[in-house]
DNA sequence: TATTTTATGTCAGCCTTGTTGACATTCCAA
DNA sequence: TTGGAATGTCAACAAGGCTGACATAAAATA
């Protein structure tokens, strides 16, 4: 007994990986996903969206001219979700879809300077929550976070995630 | 210049709250949400269920003999919500609801046989998940993770989220 | 005791956002 | 020239949110 408290190898250094510490942070997950979504959620309600739009528009945004097909990669919905949501956001001058100019098959999305303003409002509301949530946990703590998120997610995912992580702004 | 280097005070040890770094933490949580989502939902499916029954059996396996306006706290639901996945979960006897004893106009919900059997098959695909993302992160990285993960909640929640984290299992 | 409040259940109806299936159009590429 | 890929559109359906209205039982209170 004695002799394995002397040692750190197997077991005790282990403890974090118990069901009662997954637990934790799966319940963590779950909660911390309300506020996560919680800020751009009242936007988006006054002006009679939801947050398929919100993530419509925040990908457009980061990937100018981005194709249809390769939204529905990033978002992992079907191209009819899709389009119901991009119909009502060209409609309503926040989005502009123009004909792609090699494969005029394409349609390449863009945000207007009205889709801007708005996702600049969704954005800076969540990057708010996030900037007072990485201020209160320190860059030690940010860094664990995004090992942890990136470990959680499914490989062809993460693979667009770093691609778009690394792409320059 | 150089003076700014030997000081590690102000600008050069706040980069991790610069947008980008907030952005790469954004579009963290969304993708890793999907993975996080992607096990259960699989089981489920098999089932005829969905996330909302997931999330009700979590809690109440987690917080045996818990009132019907108790778990609507945790859920974040309007009661009408919650009574329709009951009411499922109870007609296929996964969860059994008893009048209060001491208040007769409470119910107290429990898990049957049947329920808990789900509840575990749930949760340890979830678990193998986090377990898998954890062990690859390391137990620094995890500790972060759950701060930044608390930070995020909002107030009323991370009260919640607290006395289930310490409650005994 | 009489009244009000609380906890719960239920019905109806609406919205968003996901799904499948079918079909049309455009147009690149073999 | 023809097959297949990319996209759009229409219809129908389901899950799971929401609100509002109403019923019941029981507790709390005046």
């Amino acid at each position: 007994m004695a002799e394995r408290r002397t040692s750190p190898i197997s077991g005790e250094n282990l403890l974090f990986l118990t069901d009662e510490q997954l637990r934790k942070g799966i319940e963590a997950m779950f909660f911390a996903y309300r506020g996560f979504t919680a800020d751009p959620d009242r936007i988006l309600e006054q002006h009679g969206y939801g947050r398929a739009h919100h993530r419509a528009l925040h990908f457009i945004n980061r990937t100018h001219g981005t194709t249809v097909n390769n939204l529905l990669g990033l978002l992992g919905v079907t191209k009819q979700s899709l389009n119901r949501v991009l119909r009502t956001l060209i409609a309503d001058g926040l989005v502009e879809s123009r004909v792609g100019r090699t494969d005029r098959r394409e349609r390449n999305l863009f945000l207007t300077e009205d889709g801007r303003k708005l996702e600049r409002a969704l954005s800076e509301a969540q990057r708010e929550r996030m900037r007072s949530a990485y201020r209160a946990a320190g860059p030690q703590a940010v860094a664990g976070f995004r090992q942890v998120l990136e470990a959680m997610m499914d490989d062809e995912i993460r693979h667009q995630y770093a691609s778009l992580r690394d792409r320059r702004p």
